[in-house]
DNA sequence: GCCAACGTTGGC
DNA sequence: GCCAACGTTGGC
């Protein structure tokens, strides 16, 4: 099993819409590195961050499980859709999403800023000069002490 | 709103 | 293949 960070601007996407919804399909990732993870690497019965991007403060306020592994974006070739891209197409699909579902909300959200300061984490891909993907892999280890830190059980 | 750090595009 | 211009991300 492997771990991950999904980051959301809670303004388009929301922990609370995930909850509303159980079930989200994670489209509209159009960056080949997170691509490449989405259509390789994440699969069913992996575990997710959900990290709210452009908030006050930012930060991690909750897990989803990975339900449907990799499958193409069929956003991408319909014009109405917030993220068209002309070049994909179903024969040629280039941009790739999972589906996941929401697990458990933090009792106390992780601040970008507690992340930071904690020497324990301090390898997280999140905290690296310009670290910008919003589909990040994590260690199982950073996973667990978040989510202790966030005062959930960690499966 | 600002701007640094990227990623992408396209001329050459 | 280089690189300038441009667009986007995302913290502050």
């Amino acid at each position: 099993m492997n771990y991950w960070l999904f980051k959301s601007e809670p303004n388009a996407y929301s922990y609370d819409d995930l909850v509303v919804d159980s079930t989200a399909e994670w489209d509209g990732v159009r960056n080949f590195q997170a691509r490449n993870y989405l259509r390789d690497s994440i699969k069913a019965g992996d575990l997710v961050l959900f990290y709210h991007s452009n908030a006050k403060p930012p930060c991690v306020v909750g897990t989803a499980s990975v339900v449907r592994s990799g499958y193409p974006d069929y956003t991408a070739w319909d014009p109405r859709s917030d993220h068209p891209d002309p070049k994909s197409s179903p024969d040629n699909p280039i941009w790739y999403m999972v589906d996941i579902q929401a697990k458990e909300r933090f009792k106390q959200p992780i601040s970008l800023n507690e992340i930071r300061g904690n020497y324990l984490l301090s390898e997280m891909l999140l905290l690296r000069r310009g670290m910008r993907l919003s589909v990040q892999p994590i260690s199982e280890e950073h996973y667990a002490i978040i989510c202790h830190l966030g005062q959930i059980d960690k499966i």
